[in-house]
DNA sequence: CGTGCGCTTGACTTATCTCAACGAATGTGG
DNA sequence: CCACATTCGTTGAGATAAGTCAAGCGCACG
């Protein structure tokens, strides 16, 4: 595994994709490599674990003696405000680590549930501690997985006050596993409230994405059509859809009229 | 020192507040007794530089060899978005710590500036680094400021979609250096993209604020003259804030009336 | 002494939320 | 296996918080 310089990209707004698709650095396999190379004996073991929709994997304020690598699915996270409502941090797939918390002796800050059949690597505190203590490269590896979650806290905070179809069509590209497929097991509600938007808006955002031919929606699977135009959308080179030229067009095309030859990604935003 | 639990209400609104009252583990400080107890050589030593209003301490993309205490003044962090645009991403006073990317020898992600006439304490990087490798404990500290850093940015991302004043509010508050005193020497136009807001915006609410009576402004000094009310408008238990109310109410008191009897923190909050 | 910038205030615009209604999907108990 | 309840998704009409545009004033700085 080598150490490579992250993307000077990273920083900006596709951090949740880089998070899964660039994990050269995932400490749950820098644990097994160190594991391999010095046979010392340690606490306990790494094990897989499968989880059923809705299954927790910790809770707030618990104190685990575990970090966890995703391994395939889907996990939430979320937050208990003062006020009782939940705050959905993050959704995270294939090669997340969470619970870094543990690490440094604190209760989770966040509950974390599957949204879909899920399986992840759990891997003892213990043996995390122990490996950083025999090898400056895991000691700054360990920086370095908390210095990617501030990254990723950055690129959310300067993404949070975009426009709704910004954040909507930001968070469809970030989750984007295979090519032009994505695949969102949870509900719209969900979506609204980690995106800080009402579902209705994100029904009618995904209605009016769909309208333009950037994607269509099957159920819980998404295809990509235009991915050049979701990421003008989702980087504010919004063209030409401001309610102005909206409102001067709504007239002229109210239905699911023109699916073909929208491939220029430079018109008008049906509302 | 002692590496006393950070109060749980760290997590939440007030977190630029308790880093700068709370600053119990304050890195530069645990290096200097670190360098106290080991009388182990090392490469540089810490420098207290001062700064004039508009002087950087380090450029966005730098690659510092040193990490910074704020001693006294005010310092401004920001970033430059890919559109170009300047993104603050905080002020700090007495007691933070800046700069922590040089320690995994990334480049700075921010610029840093003084606001204010400003000391500030600059320990070279490899300080820290030798410093860490002979003490388990001031380890621990590096990973514990990188979490106080995710803590604190999770808790400006929770309030990041609060209403505008909301956000002014807990601005102010968080700004609170001597009790009831705030020094606010950053321009509005600098406070409105911090809060994500426009300078109009945040004109409005203060002279709103200053109308209820919850505060006086004196140029660039606020006095806080109700922290209760203000608290609560943070909170957002903004007591009967609505519109509603306000539009019932907006024609009875419209000017600057009933300066005096607004003590009890529950009334409409006039336009 | 003038020019520019920061602050204030007013009038208007608009993106998003709220409220409401309805059908479709999903799960539950008999 | 069916009847029922509950949640989810969709769509419309209206309300509202905050942004935009514009104008005027005062201060600082060259």
């Amino acid at each position: 595994m080598t150490w490579t310089d992250a993307n000077p990209s990273d920083i900006l707004s596709e951090s949740d994709k880089s998070a899964v698709r660039g994990c050269d650095v995932n400490i749950a396999e820098a644990i097994m490599q160190q594991l391999c190379q010095s046979g010392s004996s340690f606490s306990g073991v790494p094990t897989m674990r499968a989880l059923r929709r809705g299954q927790h994997l910790y809770w707030p304020g618990d104190l685990s003696e575990h970090v966890y690598s995703v391994k395939s699915g889907t996990v939430k996270t979320y937050r208990i405000e003062d006020d009782g409502r939940e705050q959905i941090t993050g959704f995270h797939t294939a090669g997340k680590v969470l619970g870094l918390d543990a690490l440094v002796q604190r209760p989770m800050r966040c509950g974390a549930l599957a949204v879909d059949v899920t399986t992840i690597c759990q891997i003892p505190v213990q043996m995390v501690i122990l490996g950083s203590g025999e090898s400056g490269q895991l000691q700054l590896q360990l920086l370095e997985e908390f210095r990617k979650e501030i990254v990723r806290l950055e690129a959310r905070l300067s993404i949070c006050c975009n426009s709704a179809p910004q954040r909507l069509a930001a968070f469809i590209l970030s989750m984007e596993a295979e090519p032009a497929a994505v695949h969102l097991p949870m509900s719209h509600k969900e979506i609204g409230n980690y995106l800080h938007l009402v579902p209705e808006t994100v029904s009618r955002l995904l209605a009016r994405f769909q309208r333009c031919g950037w994607l269509s929606t099957h159920g819980h699977r998404v295809d990509i059509r235009d991915r050049a135009a979701l990421g003008q959308i989702a980087a504010g080179h919004m063209p030409g859809a401001t309610s102005a030229t909206v409102s001067a067009a709504k007239n002229a095309l109210s239905g699911a009229a023109r699916y073909e030859d929208n491939k220029q990604s430079a018109r008008p935003l049906p509302t």
